[in-house]
DNA sequence: AATGAATGAGCCTTCATTCAT
DNA sequence: GATGAATGAAGGCTCATTCAT
């Protein structure tokens, strides 16, 4: 009898969380309304204050389940490799480009960062203190290896920030980019395409700078 | 007499639009309140409608001043010279960056732009049509004419948008790089030292690609 | 100078009246703008205030000048004659068959009844003392006639109401007419047709009712 | 327990009914305000949103109620009997006149009608579709045989409007006929005249086509 | 453990009206 | 005699939240 109770309760708290990633990755936590979420996980909306307290608190939940909990890994795991830093980057370049415009469904991870960084809550400090920044540094290091410079050289930082931008473009202002060009379908090609520009582009704007 | 009256007469409207340009910059268009907006311009709601019919009238005056003022004016004036395109380009970077964060509210200007990308309004549409489209093109063909390209290559496309995304996320001061970053006081100097990297980054990968 | 003067004051005042009336007509007091009706007589808000004291007191000058004013001929026109009394009323009928469906632009007196008489106002006793009523105990009368009794019979009065009520079914009910019939085009041969059946429908009553 | 439970539950819904029908018989639909209904049900704003969606949606079931109960649920059960048509007919007038006046509200019912006749809302077509239309068909068959004609003939419509109106008009104690007439309390008695003059009135009118 | 029902605060909008010129 | 500008009250709606069961 109790672990049928639990059972039953798990599934509600899954279903709310599964729905809440969905509908909070696609709206971001503003936008998204609560009664969207339990509508969607045919629950009730009294049950989201049972289980989490409030919005603000199922939001905390699924972006601790869904970044917080399983981001750590892949940053690290392309990057501490011995393969040559242009090798780790370009293959960093590509992971991030078919992740941030690959994604649907429960891919949400980096649209949910997207939106957390397009609109901060109060969740944002932590998010970047544990994730982000984090991999930042870590790029840091691989960038400053190829021109050549300490990962704390301005240099260095302001390289890899001009890299990230590249990539947070497409994510981030999908809606601009959509606008300037005719909307083509994100084929597997065509992010490889892209993927492949910003590596080109980046890779030659680093060697020079070692020049 | 009458250059009083004038004064007097848009003095509420022009209250309105600096009260809306603060409010908007700082909370994004779905976010901002008319009722912070009038009582920061010490108006009434109702003046909103009478000046601008409704809050998409006042955000759409605002956003279209912010767009203007950000540069996208000069653009023409900058491009369309017998200098050589490098030299346009760097130019270009270098007005972009002073303009978007050297203004007043040190980063309202371009704050209002990252939020209506990060969440775009009915406004944006119109907005690329009529003022970026027409410049992005612009750079297009500068670009082009580096890289030893036609305008509508993709790779004079890619480019374009890989210079641009440098300024969107660069010279942002947004959640993003000032969480990774301790912010530092936007000195001109400081300002000038960020331009450079852009255009050498930029121009570096554009050499690349010549070849 | 004082000449130009008056004719440069009535033709803002004529103008207001005249939108009034159009606008009145067509959606009736409650519904009317202010701001429609000045903006169709090309003059300012405050116009209203200034000349008719405020919303109302316009109404009033519009139905006074439309209704009461122009008015008190009609009826007494026709009934007042030495024809017999079924041919009185066919005449009458008729009038007003085409009066109130055939009305447009500026035929809007009907139509300003009818609104007023669906969603009263303050002027609407005054208007029924002065209009309908009259009209009202003129028919009865005629009526009375017919069917061989006093004007202030029971049955004089219920029947002269039934006949009434079948003008004002298709002035007052349109929409739930055209809901229930095809929308035909309402010829003049058309009215002629409507105008007719009530006539013959309510004189075959009436003389029953005489027997 | 459960029943208690049921009752709790609905008593605002029903309580909300109960005072937007009279709210909305007083007013209309366009004047009534959500506020003073609620305020009068003791409930509170977003009751109605919560039970009905909006004020359309609330205006809604409270018209279909009242059609409902004015009569119109009985039609079916009135006409699809073997009486003879003139008595069926007279039974019709009968029961929609003392329905639509002698409820409880004396009045409330019919007014809301009137309104709605005479400033419609969207409701309204799909109300004549999905309730009047039908008895209006079945009232037209029935005079179609009283008077000799089919259904779809135009006299057989015609007669049956002039009916119909005399009923919306008549029955009506609403602001023309008030003003017009001293307001008698509606005895049952006065109803019973009513009811036979028009039936009377009607069906003489009939007969006459008929040769 | 869970729910249907209810709440209150807040939003944008609209309107007739009035003020200062 | 007329106007552009500004006002305040009110309306419908939406949302996250909470209560009683």
């Amino acid at each position: 009898m109790h672990g049928a109770t639990t059972a039953a309760r798990d599934s509600t708290r899954e279903a709310l969380l599964e729905a809440a990633t969905e509908v909070f990755s696609r709206d971001g936590y503003h936008d998204a309304t609560v009664r969207e979420i339990v509508s969607l996980a045919g629950a009730n909306v009294a049950a989201v204050k049972y289980h989490f307290g409030d919005k603000l608190g199922l939001y905390t939940e699924v972006l601790r389940a869904t970044v917080l909990g399983a981001g750590h890994a892949l940053v690290p795991a392309l990057v501490d490799t011995d393969a040559p830093p242009e090798a780790i980057l370009r293959q960093l370049i590509a992971t991030f480009v078919h992740r941030v415009l690959g994604a649907q469904g429960s891919q949400g991870r980096f649209l949910l960062i997207a939106h957390e960084l397009a609109r901060p809550t109060s969740v944002l400090p932590r998010l970047v203190k544990e994730i982000v920044q984090p991999n930042y540094d870590r790029i840091r290091t691989l960038v400053g290896r190829i021109v050549g410079a300490p990962p704390d050289d301005e240099r260095t930082c302001m390289c890899t920030l001009s890299i990230i931008a590249q990539i947070i473009l497409y994510a981030r202002t999908g809606s601009l980019v959509r606008l300037l060009r005719p909307a083509l379908p994100l084929t597997r090609a065509r992010l490889d395409r892209i993927a492949r520009h910003i590596a080109d582009f980046s890779l030659a704007a680093l060697r020079a700078q070692r020049a």
